[in-house]
DNA sequence: ATGACTGGAGTTTCCAGA
């Protein structure tokens, strides 16, 4: 297998981004990429264009303003899209799982919450637990080589905000938010950035768009790449590609990178 | 520079995003 590059990108609509993914799968041409907010149909889905590059795409859309997807260079065949067995129209717009000879992966689109205490934030905080439920049901963390790849919509320690006392109860960063996500981890799932970066701040993937916030790196890591043990086995490198953050009329958010050394 | 968000829907303004 050998090297693998696996991207999380969220692209605040693909439509409005097609030029920033053809650009970056042209320059980086990862082997994966996962991508959140396509805010597209299935119909609108821009499929011929991907495969151009080269890139088979698998796509969960639909009427909503969210939408995740898979491309690949990989041949794979899609596994599941929302929670499986579960009457939610807005889960199936928002995880979509697709498995690869030597891993699986699902992107993943955890809705954002706001405002906290509200209905739809407790629909955030279950989001986390359905999650969970669904990988027990699905994968063995000790076996199966499994990324689960997205916006998460949470920053889980305060290394990983801007201000965290400021912060601090806001969405994004709340604590039962946090906690929701650490239940996530819990079950057998590591945070790849901090496998490599432990213990350093100021690594974000998200930045307002008012205020100059990328520029002054007043941001959040709401992105992230969780792996199995297997695949955490086999992590050589990760990190924010912030360069596409600073291409003309981006996304709010940039990609984060895992480089993988896959045995043959 | 006495200021400064974006995309989408649907219509010229509002909502959601985070």
């Amino acid at each position: 297998m050998g090297i693998v590059h696996l991207v999380t990108w969220n692209v605040n609509s693909l439509n409005a981004r097609l030029e920033h993914v053809q650009r970056y799968l042209k320059q980086r041409s990862p082997e994966v990429l996962c991508l959140q907010e396509t805010k597209l149909r299935t119909e609108a889905f821009p499929q011929e264009v991907l495969e151009s590059l080269g890139y088979r795409s698998w796509h969960a859309g639909g009427p909503g303003r969210n939408g995740v997807a898979v491309l690949s260079r990989l041949e794979g065949q899609e596994l599941f899209r929302g929670f499986p067995g579960e009457e939610d129209p807005q889960a199936a717009e928002r995880i979509l799982a697709v498995k690869f000879r030597a891993f699986t992966v699902i992107s993943v689109y955890v809705p954002n919450g706001s405002p906290v205490g509200s209905d739809y934030f407790l629909y955030k905080l279950e989001f986390f637990y359905r999650l969970r439920e669904l990988l027990e049901r699905h994968f063995d963390p000790q076996r199966d080589p499994l990324a689960l790849c997205g916006d998460f919509n949470v920053a889980p320690e305060p290394i990983d905000v801007y201000d965290p006392e400021l912060l601090e109860g806001q969405i994004c960063f709340h604590e039962r938010e946090r906690a929701a996500f650490r239940v996530l981890l819990e079950w057998g799932l590591h945070d790849a950035l901090r496998l490599k970066h432990p213990g350093r701040a100021g690594l974000f993937t998200w930045w307002d768009y008012q205020f100059g916030a990328f520029k002054a790196n007043r941001g959040m890591r709401l992105d992230h790449i969780l792996l199995t043990n297997p695949l955490a086995q086999a992590l050589s490198e990760v990190f924010v590609d912030r360069e596409p953050r600073s291409w003309k009329k981006p996304s709010d958010h940039a990609p984060v990178v895992a480089v993988f050394q896959l045995p043959d």
